[in-house]
RNA sequence: GGAAGCAUAGCUCAGUUGGGAGAGCAUCUGCCUUACAAGCAGAGGGUCAUAGGUUCGAGCCCUAUUGUUUCCACCA
């Protein structure tokens, strides 16, 4: 045993976490080699954000991730996980704006483009280092040979390619629409990236009069400084108090500008007023109004949201200003009929929460339905699978319902729109290298200044990071990937995108199973935001309670597609299993003296030798099945109460005797299934806790060089033994009646008395005679017989006990209170007797007795007889008693 | 407005083909039984949201209701 390391006695998984790691890296066991014949399974990493650092929703998505690829890399796969980071295009150059701001007092046209790229370059150096040493410390088995950035060179070339090709099969395209804007990011948002808020706001009713009448119309509005760009009003052709007005002309208040009432069914009759002022160039619904009309769009904003030289003397006001002021001049004027409280839903940017500003704009965007169809396909014939299942509705939801996707951002921080301008001729190239000259007219060119979403890089991971768009000996064994796993928030923005690219643009899907979990909240249960201030830092609970800790709390209980809440206790219970597992470890480990492990035949095997391989092999087989159906929480449960309350509170305490004898045959039975046993259950649990299994598994006697290379355990049904596994069940059952009823009669551990054990099963007892019954007996002594002898035990000086499979009699007459023990065996009485009439009637039923499996049927006669037999055992002791 | 999830012990949650409900924490009792007090041995505690239905049998399947959370759409 010299050659392994010694178990400290206490668990510090700070001591060795880092050099484990270390070492793994060093030994290349997450670099797989391609040309390995395995069947693959391949995961990239969700990447996270260059933004900032690792928060608990990426650990619990990082931590899942990983136990998937080591069970498969421990199955035999040929596995890979691909790390990266993402260059997360807007919310990344805010941030850097805003140090910059803070910290330099300047804006990034202070710098400049390039100069301002130089920084976000430098932010990002900064972060994903930060965030790839935040995984390491995690323990994800990343394969960092491969690691990617969404913005580097072959991610870049591969959006290039894609947006080339989307082109030209005309799939992408240059427009005029209305977009949504963000006046505080100065860009245009894709409908994902705009989050609804319910605010307080207003219904402002305005007068419009009707030109050459006395009369007016009444309009209502939330926004009513978006008047300035109004070219029509629209009523409902049905409603007939409406009807009257087509055709009329309007004369804007304060603007004086003539618009016509136009008819449109888009206007629901009842609400309101049942007459819509149309703003085309502000509104997306007015906008299609606009278009069935052909109405004029007129811009009354800028860029930031000041009004422009449409609003007239309110040019140069903020949006808000504008309207508080206009709102004052209609009510001077005459034209305010009334204010009308009204709760509604705004747009705000997902970045920076500002509210967005419809508008029109010159913008790209990618047609979405050619691209819908095959992906919506895919998941409806089953060939993409979402785990749970309902996940899928989500889906189909979104894609349904698409609309074209806007993918230009005026940003400096993304993949430049690959199109260029000629100043000479005008025309315009979309092409797959840089050009400086138009190659229709030989004249100048400059580049869109605009960048794509980041989303538009993103969709492209599975197989960008895989070398595309060159034809790599990775991407030909990788790809498709296996399993994709993300939080529900992200099937939109990015699990759709990344399934109709990777159909469009590999032929192939992306990912067979789409793993979906929930959100990490804190202890209340609210979501870990920023500005609540609620958010715990992974690598604080790390130093505190160690990486296995951590994994442990954020896989227990997890059931797939389900929020968890994260807390203290949680940790605490997790740092105590961990901790258990150690010091069982070290106890096997102090007390080993083989060098080498072999299970003895089963010849040698003591019962409980038996049994612990019989629960083992149970252990493994759900274990497996769980983990094969992504039930992560269930499957680490199972092993929990294996290791704690199977393998450390009965089979540890079952060998202490043998242990106990140096040198004998016992013994080294003994010390052959504890190590078997304790290096099965480390592999089982390697995926979910790799460090501290792996410092355990060194420790022992071994031949794998590395647990994250050994295999995982299967079932062994050679080495269960379902029949003598009996004889543990039934020497537990009476140790734990033992234990109760000492416990019941305040019988101090210490204090020592003789059992007496009338069975049917005198076999199985005789094994409790050896010395770990005394001591599990909580220091009983021992003496089986087939039948009771008055001679020795008399009902008068002992409690009797009785289980299934015997009757014990403890001799403490000196300790019982009869009319307790009375009271006591009456509650027994009436427990039994309950349960008889129960079973009685359901075996009386007919059609219980006829319908139901025979297993079932006959189960409850066993338990009518067992139930009666007790029952008798009970009246005798009564009887005695007296 | 459309859709989905959740509702089980005081708290946080499991419960995988329907066969008399479990864990962790908390509470109570007793233990320093030399691997572990981050522990050991016990105990108490639940009309499985409500009402119907299917079934021999429902926490589990169906319907409705209530509460709650989320996603999508969005009415000027």
């Amino acid at each position: 045993m010299d050659q392994y390391n010694e178990l400290p006695k206490t668990y510090a998984p700070g001591e060795f976490e880092d050099r484990i790691y270390q070492t793994w890296c060093e030994k290349g066991y997450f670099t797989p080699d391609v040309n390995n014949n395995a069947e693959h399974f391949s995961v990239v990493i969700p990447p996270p954000n260059v933004t900032g650092q690792l928060h608990m929703g990426h650990a619990l998505d990082e931590t899942l991730q990983d136990i998937l690829v080591r069970y498969k890399r421990m199955q035999g796969y040929n596995t890979l996980w691909v790390p990266g980071t993402d260059h997360a295009g807007i919310a990344t150059q805010i941030k850097v704006e805003e140090r910059l701001r803070v910290e330099e007092g300047l804006s990034r046209y202070d710098l400049g483009r390039e100069k301002f790229l130089e920084r976000v370059w430098q932010w990002k150096d900064k972060y994903e280092a930060r965030i790839t040493g935040q995984l390491k410390k995690l323990g994800a088995s990343c394969d960092w040979t491969r690691q990617r950035f969404t913005f580097d060179e072959g991610c870049s070339r591969a959006v290039r390619d894609v947006f080339v090709n989307l082109y030209e099969k005309g799939l992408i395209y240059r427009g005029y629409r209305i977009i949504n804007w963000c006046p505080r990011c100065l860009t245009a948002l894709s409908d994902a990236e705009v989050e609804y808020k319910d605010q307080p706001g207003h219904f402002w009713h305005i007068k419009y009069p009707i030109k050459g009448e006395d009369g007016y119309v009444e309009v209502a509005t939330t926004r009513p400084e978006t008047m300035f760009g109004d070219t029509a009003v629209a009523v409902n052709p049905e409603d007939e108090s409406m009807k009257h007005l087509i055709g009329k002309t309007l004369i804007l208040p304060i603007v004086g500008r003539e618009i016509p009432v136009i008819a449109d069914d888009y206007v629901e009759i009842g609400f309101g007023t049942g007459c819509v002022k149309i703003t085309p160039a502000h509104d997306p619904n007015d906008f299609q109004v606009g278009q069935r009309h052909n109405l004029e769009q007129i811009k009354v904003m800028n860029d930031d949201a000041t009004m422009n030289a449409g609003a007239g003397k309110y040019e140069g006001m903020d949006r808000y200003a504008c309207r508080k002021a206009l709102v004052a001049d209609l009510e001077a004027e005459g034209y305010l009929v009334k204010v009308v409280p009204h709760d509604h839903n705004v747009g705000v940017c997902y970045r920076c929460g500002t509210t967005v500003e419809p508008m029109t704009s010159d913008q790209w965007f990618v047609k979405m339905k050619p691209l819908a169809e095959p992906a919506i396909k895919a998941v409806e014939d089953g060939e993409i699978r979402f785990v749970p299942e309902r996940f899928s509705k989500n889906y189909f939801n979104w894609m349904n319902n698409i609309l074209d996707w806007c993918i230009s951002r005026q940003l400096w921080w993304g993949h430049r729109i690959p199109a260029f301008y000629c100043d000479d001729c005008g025309d315009m190239t979309v092409a797959r290298e840089d050009i400086t000259a138009c190659p229709k007219c030989g004249g100048k060119v400059r580049q869109d200044e605009d960048v794509l979403d980041t989303w538009f890089s993103s969709a492209l991971w599975p197989f960008s990071t895989l070398g595309w768009p060159e034809t790599t000996a990775d991407l030909q064994k990788y790809y498709p990937t296996s399993v994709l796993v993300t939080g529900y928030d992200i099937i939109t923005f990015w699990v759709s995108r990344m399934i109709f690219s990777g159909l469009e643009h590999m032929g192939e899907k992306p990912f067979s199973t789409v793993f979906i979990h929930g959100l990490v909240r804190d202890a209340q249960g609210r979501k870990m935001s920023k500005s609540l201030g609620n958010g715990i830092d992974p690598l604080e609970i790390i130093e505190k309670y160690g990486a296995d800790a951590l994994r442990f709390a954020l896989s227990t209980g997890n059931s797939p597609g389900n929020d968890m809440r994260f807390s203290d206790e949680k940790m605490e219970a997790a740092r105590n299993f961990a901790n258990k597992l150690w010091n069982a470890s070290r106890f096997v480990r102090m007390n080993l003296t083989i060098d080498r492990v072999e299970l003895p035949t089963a010849d040698k095997l003591a019962a409980e030798d038996k049994w612990i391989l019989t629960e083992f092999n149970k252990t493994v087989a759900n274990v497996t099945n769980a983990l094969d159906h992504f039930e992560i929480g269930v499957a680490l449960n199972a092993i929990y109460e294996f290791t704690w309350d199977i393998f450390c509170d009965w089979y540890i305490e079952l060998t202490k005797s043998r242990l106990s004898e140096k040198e004998t045959e016992g013994n080294l039975t003994a010390q052959n299934v504890l190590c078997y046993v304790l290096t099965g259950t480390l592999k089982l649990l390697h995926p979910f806790m790799p460090f501290i299994t792996e410092e355990i598994f060194q420790a022992l006697p071994h031949e794998e060089e590395s647990i994250v290379i050994a295999s995982y355990p299967v079932a062994d049904e050679k080495r269960s033994y379902a029949e003598e596994s009996l004889i543990l069940t039934r020497i537990i059952a009476a140790i734990k009646a033992i234990r109760l009823r000492r416990n019941e009669m305040n019988v101090v551990p210490s204090r020592k008395a003789k059992v007496f054990i009338e069975t049917k099963y005198p076999e199985s007892f005789a094994a409790s005679t050896h010395p770990f019954f005394v001591r599990l007996a909580s220091a009983s002594e021992v003496e089986v017989s087939a039948a009771f002898d008055e001679s020795v035990v008399s009902a008068d000086n002992a409690v009797q006990i009785i289980t299934d499979s015997a009757t014990l009699y403890l001799p403490m007459s000196d300790l019982i209170d009869t009319e307790k023990e009375r009271a006591r065996l009456e509650g027994e009485l009436k427990k039994l007797s309950d349960e008889i009439e129960r079973v009685n009637k359901k075996l009386a039923n007919e059609s219980f007795v006829a319908k139901a499996p025979a297993a079932v049927v006959d189960a409850e006669r066993a338990k009518l007889a067992k139930y009666t037999e007790n029952l008798s055992g009970v009246k005798a002791a009564l009887e005695k008693l007296k």
